[in-house]
This record gives structure tokens, C-alpha cells and sequence, in this order.
DNA sequence: TATGAATGAGGATTCATTCAT
DNA sequence: TATGAATGAATCCTCATTCAT
């Protein structure tokens, strides 16, 4: 007796991925995806219910996979609030560094597939809420200062995003987290006479 | 392209933007934005050559309603760096609040439709400069500490996206302008026991 | 302006038929019914929302000739009970004989497809009410003796489509009219030493 | 064919025959099939080379049944002509009543599985021999009028069948058949003010 | 024998685009 | 210019059948 086979629902799931970040979701068909994963069309079938639903599980996959990191890092013991943020920014880079595709997959999605799904909603709030309490965590230590940490907690990702998908080709991932960590921590105002660009070159790497 | 009618075009560019908000492009048919315009499906190609042209234009418009505007904030005399950034943010949010499908309709978008069209290039190329220039003055003057203007550029507009798209629903105006400038302008660390909030009060008209 | 062909649906029934015909439904292909009507595949779907309606409507219109022409034929006045059965069983084998695929077609026919559409059934039913009808307007003259004119009703196209499916292929409309009603007025069984064959003979047109 | 397990054959041709008769053959499914019979997909195709084949076999039994159970009951020494009429309409509805998803089954057949199957026709031809050659002997023995006991044949199945699929659903078996039989031996029409229904009643056992 | 994962040919349906009016 | 009937290429999905276990 054969059983379904998880190393063959991955594969499908990595060359469909790869496939919905080079093209629009309508521009990817079944045929292409069954043949770069070397299955046959109806095996897709097996393992997603319709096309929606394969595209929809890459998506949640990726946030959980993110989600589930995040959870790790941020559960040590003493973890600071201003090591909470940063772990935040460096695992969403590590993972779009890691998945390349993924942002750009996400851009080309046929949004409500995913935006409507509350499976997504779900992993979505819930990468939001872990945000959003580092932040509460940070305001009420009196080491943050932020009046809407909600919002700033769905900001996030958006820079992460615009930084991959918009920002310079050869943007590396050490750079990346150490500018978006700048704008969050010090913002862009030199203060008092004191340039806050120390403050930022002071960050080692940078 | 002919305009023979130019009320009728734009009508069909309302229409379009709605039903492209609210679908993803593959899911609007053409049947669907003629109908909803009144006008008959063949209507539609007196005015665009094909859908993804249709859909190509309503993205490009709207950045150049963007630039536009921008360009001409900027352009007045004495305009200071932080003014600058502070008109950067309210414009967008202005178009932003405006056009409320806007966002949503670009994340419906079938993602080459826009990202590889030389004059969406050129547009969104022209937007992050003006951003870019803004901070570069800033840098130089002094007033603004930021290693890499050009990646903050192509940030903000994604701020403003995250908010509108994944913000709360209630999200107003100016709470939105106020609360992004607080993030680039003194980012989120106390400083020297000073909150930022009251400096973000401090801006006129935030 | 261009307005939907009534002769281009009727050219489409035809030909649909007559491959329903031939062919059990799921063997029927819409290639195959857009070949033979010479239009484009996808003209099909102007006129029928799907294949299944595509199907009952034809067999709704054909019920719906037969049950017409019925009506017209025993709305006349004067219509003793016993002309009335003859046009029932008349009619009957006059559509068949004029439409010989037509039993053929509902005998391969995906049953559910028109025996649970409300619209079959009324036609049905309307069938069923004339021939019920005629059968009681002959019980209450005296002439007929039937305990269960409705039960006859629904037999009565039963013979006819027996008669049309697996009698002889050479069977001609005016023999196959003539035993039916010597069944229908006789039945089988010789009474008092008299034949049935001259009673049956003797009813003009036979 | 290999039978390895008889048990299981017969459990399949019942779970199959109640699908079939509920849903046209194009939609039952062999995962269908072979959910209901508990059984392997595979597994089907242990007992049957195919689905119509399967299909074919329901049927073939089915006729078979009748065919064997008719011959018997005509088989028996001094059977009249009558008795052997009454035995053909009983013997129909016996087989009707007790398998009553058949005629259903029937009607959702795609024609050709069966009516071009050889042993299909040869079943049917030898139900239509015997019903045939039961009348044939009545009209040699001078109980019977009919010029075309053939033709009678066929048509006695059909009045069965349209009894079962369209008569009222409250139909007993007893009523059928003395109400077929009614038709069958003396016709709707009074004979010398004397009714028929007495003459039915007459009948034991109707 | 029994199974069910894998397959891919096949087909219904959609819809952007064309063009006669 | 404006229309919408007509088109057929394109594609998602189904499902009978196979075959390794």
C-alpha cells in the first residue's frame, strides 16, 4: 500500500513557488508547475484540492515557517525589547534572503486568494501580534516610545518587503537589517546636535 | 491611442479600478468592467488595446497623480528637508485615502502586468528620486542622518502601503501621516528620556 | 448591432440531437456538436449556459411540440373519447415517426438531467393530464372502463417508446398507430368468438 | 472472468446498481463505487475489466434474472395462454418491486453500453422470444387476437417500465399488475355495456 | 488478491479579442 | 464611434485505468 508522500508534496510546493514568483498566478499553469516538478497533472491533484488552494498553502506555509522562528528567537529568557526588534527585522530578512521567491510571490498573488483565506488571516495576525507585544513589551519597560504599536507592527514586514522587492539588486541581507533596524531605532532626525549616524555606524558591519 | 471621448475613458478607468480592487485581475473580466461602465465590450478597445494595457494604465495614472502632486509640493521655495519628508508622507497618504482601492488594486495586480512595463519603471523610478533627493538635501544639510537614501526611498512608500492595507480599518488621516512620520523621524528608542510623541505633536499639521 | 439567431439555435438543437441520438451523453463531445453545426465552439454558450441545459432543452422542446400539438388536436369540438385516444396514440407515433432520434435521445439520456428539472416534469405532467383527461371524459360517457386513467397515461407513451426503441425497424407509423390501439381498445383476449382485428379496422384511418 | 470471491462480486454489482440508478452513469465514479462497496479502487477492476463493462453486467444479470425465473414459471405443464400472459406481467413486476432501482438504473444508462452489447440484445431477444411465443400460442389456440405478437413483445416491458418510472409512487405490486393485465386482456373500451372491471377482478390472484 | 497513489488523455468551460453592422 | 455576437485557444479539473507494493 503506497502513502501519500511528503517529500513529493514539498517538491511540488518549491517548483510552484518558484514558477508564482516569476509569473502572475494566472500566467502559471498546471501543466508547467506538474513538469517542473516532474509529476504528472493529475498528482498535483492529490496533494491540493484546486490551484487556489496550492498557491494559498505556499503562502501560508511561508508565514508559518516565519512565524514559528520568530516564536523561538523571541521565547529565550532575557530577551530585551531592542533585541526583540531586531530579532524580528533579522528573521524576516533571513527568511526573505533564504526564499528569495517569496515577496515576489506574494506580490503576483491574486489577492484575495490569500487575503481572504482565514487560514492566512490567522498566520498573518498572529506574525502581526508577536510584533506588535515586542513592542508593548518595549513601551512599557519605557524603552520604546510608539502610541499605535498595532500599526507599527504591520509596518514592519512592509519595509521587508519594499527592501526586497524595490531596493537595490545587490542589497545584502546584513545591510539590509542593520537599515531597516536605523529607520526604526533613531529614525532619519539628527537630534540635539548629535548625529545619529554614529548611533547607526556605531552598529558593527555597517 | 484615440480619445475620442475623454469622459467616457475615464469612466471606464473608475469602473476598472473598483472591480481590479476588489478581484484579482484574472478574476475581472472584461464583460464585468463593460457592464459595470454601461458601455458595450468593444467599447472597451476603442480606448485600450488589450486588458493588460487597460490594467497597466489605471497603475500608471495613478503614479503620475502621485509624482505630480509631489513635484509640485516640493518645488516651492525654502521648502526644509523635514518639511520635504513630512510632504512625502502626506502625499502619499493623501492619494492613498483618495483612491482608497489604489493599494489594493495594485496588490490584486498580476505582477509582471506592471513591474516589467518600462513606463511604470519610469514612473516608480521617478517617485523613489523625488523621496531619494529629499533625503540626500536632508543628509547634506545636515538635518537628516540616513547611510542609504535611496533604499529609504523605496521604504516609505511601503509603509504606507502596510498601513493601508493591513492597518486598522478606522485608520484616519492624519493619525496615519503622524504616525509613520514618528517612525522615520525619531524611530522608536527613547532618547535621553525624552519621548518622541510630543515631538511628533510638536509637527504642525500632523 | 448584432441580435442572437433564432435560426442558429434551432440549426444547433437540430444538430445536438441528432448526435444525442447516436451517442450516449457522456460520449457526445461539444467539439462534436460545434463541428456538425459549423459554428465555433464557444457560439454554443451564447445560446446554452451548458451542455446538461443544452441537453434538456432539447428534450423539453420536444415534449413541448408533442403536448401543443395535442391540445390543438383535442380542443375540437365534438371529440368523442374514443377519437381522443386515437389522437393521443396518433400524435404520439406522428412526432416519433417525424423525429425517430428523438426516443433514442432520451433513451440515452443522463437521467437525472431531465427527469429532476422542474421544467421536464411540468411538461411532463402536462402529457400525463392530457391523456389522464381523455381517458376520464371516456369513463364518465360510459365508454371507456379504465379504474386508474392516470396509471393508463403514463403507459401509454410507454408503449409508444417501446414500440419506437425495439419493435421492428421496419415498423411503419400506420401499423405501429393500429396495434396500439387494438391493444389499447381491445386487448388481447378474443371475446365471444368475435376477433378484435375487424373492430380495429374498422375505425376510420387506422 | 476469475471469481475469487463471489461474495464481494455481488456486494459491488449492489453498491454499483444503487449508484447507477441514482445518478447518471457519467456521474457515478468508480471512487464512488468503490467507497460505497468499502472495497479498493483497484479492486473493482479485480472482479470487472471496466466501468462499463460493470455497468453492462448489472444489466445482463438483471435480464438474466428475469429471463431464468420467466422460463421457469412458463416451463410447467398446462399453462394457458392467459396464465402465461398473467405470469409475464407478474414475473415483470415481481423483479421491478424487488429491485426497484433497475428500471431507474436503465433509464440512466448511456444507451449504447447496453443496446449495442451482443449479450445484452441476446438477453433481451430471448425476453421478447418467450413473451412473444406465450402470445403466439394463445392466438394458435384461438384465445388471442394479435397480428403482431412481436411487436405486443416489446411493448409489454415498456408498459412495466413507464408503470414503475412514472406511476404514482404509492403503486403497489398488486395493483400494477392487475391493472397491466386489465389493459393487456380487455382494452378501455366498454363491450356491450358490459365493463371490465369485473372481468379483472375475475382474474385470481390479481 | 487487494490496494490506492500516480497518471495523463480528454473535455467542459471561460474569456480576451475580433469584426460585421 | 459603438456594439455585442461569434470565435477558438487556452486551461483547470476529472476520472478511468494502471501498477508497484
Amino acid at each position: 500500500m503506497q502513502r501519500p508522500d511528503e517529500r513529493k508534496r514539498q517538491l511540488i510546493v518549491e517548483c510552484a513557488s518558484k514558477l508564482f514568483a516569476s509569473l502572475p498566478f494566472h500566467k502559471v499553469t498546471l501543466d508547467d508547475i506538474a513538469a517542473k516538478a516532474g509529476v504528472g497533472k493529475g498528482t498535483l491533484y492529490v496533494y491540493f484540492p484546486s490551484k487556489e488552494e496550492l498557491f494559498s498553502a505556499i503562502v501560508r506555509e511561508g508565514f508559518g515557517q516565519i512565524v514559528d522562528q520568530l516564536k523561538r528567537r523571541l521565547a529565550g529568557p532575557g530577551v530585551s525589547p531592542a533585541e526583540g526588534l531586531r530579532h524580528v527585522v533579522a528573521e524576516l530578512f533571513r527568511f526573505a534572503f533564504a526564499h528569495p521567491e517569496y515577496f515576489e510571490l506574494m506580490r503576483t498573488a491574486p489577492g484575495l486568494v490569500y487575503k481572504d483565506d482565514p487560514r492566512w488571516r490567522e498566520k498573518f495576525a498572529e506574525l502581526t501580534r508577536l510584533i506588535a507585544d515586542t513592542i508593548a513589551a518595549g513601551v512599557r519597560a519605557g524603552e520604546f516610545n510608539d502610541p499605535f504599536p498595532e500599526l507599527t507592527a504591520v509596518c514592519i514586514p512592509g519595509l521587508v518587503r519594499s527592501a526586497m522587492l524595490f531596493g537595490p539588486r545587490n542589497l545584502d541581507e546584513k545591510t539590509a537589517v542593520k537599515h531597516v533596524m536605523g529607520i526604526l531605532a533613531q529614525g532619519l532626525i539628527v537630534r540635539g546636535g548629535e548625529a545619529n549616524v554614529p548611533a547607526v555606524d556605531s552598529q558593527p558591519g555597517a
